[in-house]
DNA sequence: GTCTATAACGCGATAGAC
DNA sequence: GTCTATCGCGTTATAGAC
């Protein structure tokens, strides 16, 4: 067995096993023995348990902030107008296009993006922040064109329900394709998912604004500086 | 030390590491420490540690589950017609009105509702969904008169967003509050993120369903037979 | 490079003294 | 009721044979 092999079949198992049963719940010595491979291989290979969770995390988010920028741009270059909705369409796409040896992929990336922000201490939002800091801007520039009518914080906010119902429907997308099956005998595909979640984020993020105060400030001067930076 | 002060310090001990690392990461042996009990303390209170995650649990939902009910219950009786918007608002009011012992509480409780979801602990959301179904029984009942036009397949798929955004954003309010102090100074209380919340909710489950095939499947037959397996 | 064997440790749980 | 001591197990990680 080529080294490189053995590197992949890591990974592989190591992302199904996670998407299964969580990074905790899941030892080295399962992951090991499902990918035929020596228990000394993972610590060979990667060094720690917490450096073979990242090493899943990279396989995933490389390729999707690729497709991501990649098609912003050509987006940009065409001078296209943007609408929010075929936004949304274009970030699910890139994610649902990342060339994936499972179906698993996605939802391990989720649970990992997930805790990434959710974790008391943000040490992995702010690296992650850092290191896709171009992709992330190019996003946020494209979202704010596409609702000039929101404020700032509002569209912060709707941001994070956005990251929020993404991260958490699509980490738990085994759980809850299992339910759905229960109930309708239909499958649900992370393409079924995107689907259904594009029209609920379109509809709330573009949703009139909290009619009266917005939050603890007086009623809003109607020219806002918009110089929340 | 009397048993329920030992009973209340290991509760408030459990709670707060729980929301902080998750459960598998979360040792009694922690726990203990930080509540200044004895390590045997847990498995003598509680016989274990699944049913102390249970019962961290059970300290908030119990009077979260008793409003709602209440005010379902309330709202149904003057037989009034309950918009989706009322009733998130309902929602709402009786997740923000849970006595709480501090302003963590509701972050904690949300983050901890996430981790039962998101971190496969089947054995937690079984126990959630069958000691509290007749709370949720009727919850689900208004839900589906507020929103008669949606097919079920799509309000399962709008709750489990719901769920995503609302948990997300509630157990993530801190550092949230904290990015948006640095960019705007105002504040962020649990009350004030719920006020963006509506509205976005609102609109997202109210949105038109999605246009063309509703999932997998080719144009269905009207009457299908449901057994798609 | 890959394996076996094991070190070193932390875990949940419990028996039994007080 | 509470505590100490410890059991039995599973874990990550590594040293050293092949």
């Amino acid at each position: 067995m080529t080294q490189s092999e053995t590197v992949e079949r890591i990974l592989d198992s190591a992302e199904v096993l996670f998407a299964e049963r969580g990074f905790a719940e899941t030892s080295l010595r399962q992951i090991t023995g499902k990918a035929g491979v020596n228990l000394a291989a993972v610590n060979y290979h990667f060094g720690s348990k917490n450096a073979l969770i990242q090493a899943v995390f990279a396989r995933f988010i490389e390729p999707f902030t690729r497709n991501l920028r990649e098609s912003l741009q050509a987006a940009i270059a065409k001078n296209e107008h943007v609408s929010l909705d075929r936004l949304l369409r274009l970030l699910a796409t890139a994610l649902v296009e990342v060339p994936s040896r499972s179906d698993k992929s996605l939802p391990v990336f989720m649970r990992l993006l997930g805790l990434a922000y959710t974790q008391s201490q943000g040490h992995l939002r702010k690296y992650l922040e850092q290191r896709y800091n171009s992709e992330l801007r190019l996003f946020m520039k494209l979202l704010r064109q596409a609702t000039p009518q929101l404020s700032s914080e509002e569209r912060f906010w709707r941001m994070q329900f956005m990251l929020g119902a993404l991260t958490f429907t699509m980490s738990s997308s085994e759980a809850l394709a299992s339910i759905l099956q229960d109930k309708n005998g239909a499958d649900a595909p992370a393409e079924g998912i995107v689907d259904q979640l594009v029209p609920f984020l379109s509809a709330g993020i573009n949703a009139p604004g909290v009619p009266s105060v917005p939050l603890s400030s007086p009623p809003p001067p109607l020219e806002t500086p918009c110089t929340a930076s």
